[in-house]
RNA sequence: GGUGGGGUGGCAGAGUGGUCGAAUGCGGCGGUCUUGAAAACCGUUGAGUGUUAAAGCUCCUAGGGUUCGAAUCCCUACCCCACCGCCA
């Protein structure tokens, strides 16, 4: 959430940050509310202290023995004024709540104008698609050809989108997990952490899927009100929630590979096909609490820990910043990175790596503590997927296809495969 | 699943319904002493909100309730500990 000191006294400075993502500040309503609240706290605040000065007052005068009663006659409108003024109070302040905690973060400067994808910028480019002198197999295809991919059982046992992985193509899929979370923590300075998979309402309102995003999780059927995961970054940020940290501590820095579950409502009909848009897939994700005014630089690095996996895979792919448009909710500024995949003749989606400033730690209170003035202040966070470990299976099938159908192993997965060096096709 | 005991400041741990944001100890910070350090002694030390600064207000797991007044009493939820049972 933004900070509402940010909102009273920049409010059209706000406004107009935010008209770059599409979004209409409701200024008025805003002005509204906040005009009552003022006036009703001071008169609730005023309220309570007469209260509790008479209280006080009570106490001490029975204490020493003299008779209470005129005092209690006195003090009986302040109470019944007192509740209302409380209640009108807290009315005031879940509604300006609800306001504040439906406003998506302020981009960041030199993020792109644009309203929609096709308005993200391409930064970079690494790599080369190859040239195939014969007919390129989507992943589909070709996992069926390798005898290890089956959507037909997923559907029996569950429904559409999930998918069932055997033999070589899981053992792959397992390896690609490995490799990048080896690398991260043994190239990259991250420390590895296993999380639960199902997580409270807290968790999910302080990340930012709650309370606006309810419908793209999976909700479990108990009195708890729990979810499943979308994906690491909630339980792995918060880690830190109503924490704070020693500023020696800093950067913090988690990996963590975790199935992630996704309801995918209102995605009917796209990519039906195939496994890349899937209610459950698995990521490998990068996670950093860093000080403010680290994250900017952070969220480079990052990033790059995110490239260094598809170029260690060889895989082909571009990087692109997000437009105002397409930029996530809780994110002041994205990279996302897109593989190259030979059967769409195009980039897709593998990675998206964000700032989140501290727009997630101001809802869960994630703090360090300032050496120099010894006071809390909030964290910085960031993510991002290290990769998507499903759409990585997809892009090294269908880039390290064959003409036979068989499926060359990268090198560097190699060891994680027991030295096999390619998936042979079934005739 | 059953029974009992708990959840208080960074930690440990007091707290007869009234002057408690909360004793005390440890830890942290500052100082005295010392060539330096330790020890000892003195002082200081929760978070949020608000303000030029203050005052004020909120917070003793969470949410309700009783009361003029709740850390303290009642109810509910969550979590923790112990013992018993069950399972592995």
């Amino acid at each position: 959430m933004l900070d509402p000191k940010l909102l009273r006294n920049q409010l059209d400075d706000v406004a107009a940050n935010l008209s770059k993502r599409g979004f209409t500040l409701d200024l008025e309503n805003y002005q509204r509310l906040e005009q009552e609240r003022k006036i009703v706290q001071v008169e609730c605040e005023k309220l309570q202290q007469e209260s509790k000065a008479r209280a006080k007052s009570i106490g001490k005068a029975k204490a020493s023995g003299e008779d209470i009663a005129p005092l209690l006659a006195e003090v009986g409108n302040l109470k019944q004024s007192l509740s209302e003024s409380e209640s009108a109070l807290s009315a005031l302040q879940s509604e300006m709540d609800d306001f504040v905690l439906g406003i998506p973060n302020l981009l960041a400067d030199g993020v792109p104008e644009g309203k929609n994808e096709d308005d993200n910028v391409e930064v970079s480019l690494w790599g080369e698609p190859r040239k195939f002198d014969f007919e390129v197999k989507d992943h589909v295809d070709l996992g069926a050809g390798v005898g290890g991919l089956d959507f037909d059982s997923a559907v029996k046992i569950t429904g559409s989108r999930f998918n069932v992985m055997t033999g070589g193509v899981a053992r792959l899929h397992r390896a690609l997990g490995q490799f990048m979370l080896n690398t991260h923590t043994l190239e990259h300075g991250y420390n590895e952490i296993s999380v639960p998979f199902v997580v409270n309402r807290d968790s999910l309102f302080g990340t930012g899927q709650l309370p606006k995003f309810e419908e793209d999780l999976f909700k479990l059927n108990d009195e708890r009100e729990f979810y499943l995961i979308p994906t690491a970054e909630v339980p792995v940020t918060n880690m830190m929630r109503d924490v704070i940290v020693n500023e020696a501590d800093l950067p913090v820095k988690y990996t963590c590979l975790t199935s992630c579950f996704r309801s995918e409502a209102g995605s009917y009909g796209r990519d039906t096909r195939g496994m890349i848009r899937q209610h459950q897939f698995e990521k490998v994700e990068l996670v950093q609490f860093v000080k403010p005014q680290d994250s900017d630089q952070a969220l480079d690095t990052l990033t790059g820990h995110a490239e260094a996996i598809l170029q260690k895979l060889d895989l082909p792919y571009r990087k692109v910043i997000l437009c105002g448009g397409d930029v996530g909710f809780s994110s002041q500024k994205t990279f996302d990175l897109e593989v190259w995949l030979p059967s769409q003749d195009k980039y897709r989606e593998i990675s998206s790596c964000s700032n989140f400033a501290s727009f997630q730690t101001r809802r869960m209170k994630a703090r360090f503590r300032n050496s120099e003035t010894g006071k809390p202040e909030l964290l910085h966070t960031l993510n991002g997927s290290g990769l998507a470990v499903g759409r990585t299976l997809v892009a090294i099938l269908e880039n390290y296809q064959q003409e036979d159908g068989s499926i060359a192993i990268p090198s560097v997965l190699q060891p994680y495969m027991g030295g096999v060096t390619q998936l042979e096709a079934k005739s």
